[in-house]
DNA sequence: AGTCTTTTGAGAGTTACTGTCATTTGACAG
DNA sequence: CTGTCAAATGACAGTAACTCTCAAAAGACT
């Protein structure tokens, strides 16, 4: 599973995917577990910043959510996921995937990349340039993301092999998946470590321009 | 430190970096520390193949191994380590810091990626296999090829910013050793995977095509 | 043979997780 | 409003990967 229990199967295609998933059916019960989830990342976070990451214990962030240490973890799967998972991946499959098919994947991903970024622009810039920032200088963070079930790379293999409509991916798929990957998250990293001043947009450019033009005079 | 120790540093270039860094002063207390090295490895990987990486403890290793389990993270600082360090990396970055500067980064890394599995190949084809299928299979130890210390990517890195004689890497090199490492480290999963029966050189060309091209058609 | 340094083992402690079970809490029917 | 059922929680015990400290053992060199 690549991301947080999605309450309810999407029904249809929304016009803008981005937007799709942030209104929920909203059950009753249902409040509490979000407002829960909400509480323990937030006090992780301020905890992450008082004490840094290696040095809170899910025990502490446990006390300060006022949950027990198992709750924490019927709600993260690992210390990790709390800064690591998000709910965004189903959005850009489904963004890639109603793309034309005869545009090169390329394109497709610069575009959804840039609508993606703005948009979490608009909601959640700062909680955004925190989980990259903590994601660039914790090591283990780092190394997290590359787990092989909610990477980017296997984001975008998913979206190629479902596109070619095919069982199995080829290498090639394969290959660009994993390149597009790595160069994705290299860009979000970069303008997160830079406090997310950096014109986002310009930067998706410059990274998918190298991409193109296949490193020429590099 | 993204090696283990090297024991001797080098003292000049020699003719063949890979071949290279394979004939140590081997001095006399040395040799018993290289033994142990070798024993706790080799033990660990057979009780790997009979009860897979996650079922087996590093006292077992130790265990095994003959010695204590303090004497286990002495030697490698985690047990992923035992499977992910490997002696290659300085010979890599001589190799290509060898390569005329004028000559096309890709190409360069096409050459020497070759030249450098070729020489694998005749010497512990065997063990690159195993340790590479354990890779791909074990989510841990996947995610762990992606710490920022001993990647391909921050060795492509590395490399970049040495070549171009800089303090700080600019961002398209980054994203260039993004690309190239996540590129070359499918490339080689993929070969093991397939019980390294496959033509790598012709592995490691279609990669590189790939990049090259600009992922044009895909 | 004696000294000095490095390597080793023993043991205690921390922390991220896992599994179990009894208790609580919200959902819903009547 | 009450009783019933399922889901959420907390308390607790256990495992395994590390970390630190210190004393014993072993190689190096005089």
């Amino acid at each position: 599973m690549t991301t947080e229990q999605p309450t309810a199967a999407l029904p249809d295609a929304p016009t803008n995917p981005v937007q799709a998933l942030l209104e929920a059916p909203l059950s009753l019960r249902e409040r509490k577990k979000l407002k829960t989830r909400q509480t323990v990342r937030r006090e992780a976070y301020r905890l992450f910043a008082e004490q840094g990451y290696e040095n809170t214990t899910v025990e502490q962030i446990a006390a300060a959510a006022e949950v027990s240490p198992s709750t924490f973890f019927r709600y993260f799967a690992t210390k990790e996921d709390l800064v690591l998972t998000d709910e965004y991946d189903p959005a850009m499959i489904t963004a890639l995937l109603e793309r034309p098919t005869d545009e090169p994947f390329l394109q497709s991903c610069r575009a959804v990349m840039t609508g993606m970024i703005h948009h979490l622009l608009e909601h959640e810039r700062q909680e955004l340039v925190t989980r990259m920032r903590l994601v660039t200088e914790v090591p283990a963070l780092r190394a997290g993301l590359h787990r092989a079930d909610n990477s980017p790379q296997e984001l975008f293999l998913t979206v190629l092999t479902r596109r070619a409509g095919v069982e199995e991916p080829t290498y090639e798929m394969r290959v660009t998946a994993a390149a597009i990957g790595a160069v994705t998250t290299e860009a979000v990293l970069r303008w997160a470590t830079g406090g997310g001043q950096e014109d986002i947009a310009g930067l998706v450019d410059r990274t998918f321009a190298l991409l193109e033009s296949g490193f020429v005079g590099v």
